[in-house]
DNA sequence: TTTATGGCTGTCA
DNA sequence: ATGACAGCCATAA
């Protein structure tokens, strides 16, 4: 399992800067389809000595999702504008501009 | 062991 | 557009 994680945080590691993707879409490129989830997980699970970029990961309707802790949505958001990804007046970012569409899926073990 | 709960998603009303 | 529901499955209780 340690060996799931180790697959979602590489594929996190993969989006480039100003760009976002879904938990659906990391699942999949980390070779786990339809666990979104665990790639939620994975994340919250996530030692900040990883420093890996789990602000550009968002939820499939474009926003970022709410976390248990109050007030984080808003610094996640705070860190994709400060990459230049844009949010319209309902918080929300557009796909059709900043998802990142990977050329390769998934590289496997 | 069984239940409940989550940084979710796709489908259908 | 919004809301309910069923899958997915690691953790916590």
């Amino acid at each position: 399992m340690d060996q799931k994680y180790e697959r979602i945080y590489a594929a996190v590691k993969r989006i480039p800067r100003g760009r976002v993707a879904t938990y659906g879409q990391i699942a999949e490129i980390a070779g786990l389809p339809r666990q979104a989830r665990m790639v939620g997980y994975a994340l919250n699970a996530l030692p900040e000595s990883r420093s890996l970029p789990w602000h550009r990961v968002i939820n499939a309707k474009g926003e970022v999702s709410p976390r248990s802790e109050p007030g984080f949505e808003r610094v996640q958001r705070a860190l994709l504008e400060r990459e230049g990804v844009e949010f319209d007046a309902r918080e929300r970012v557009s796909f059709a501009r900043f998802r990142w569409r990977p050329r390769l899926l998934i590289s496997d073990p």
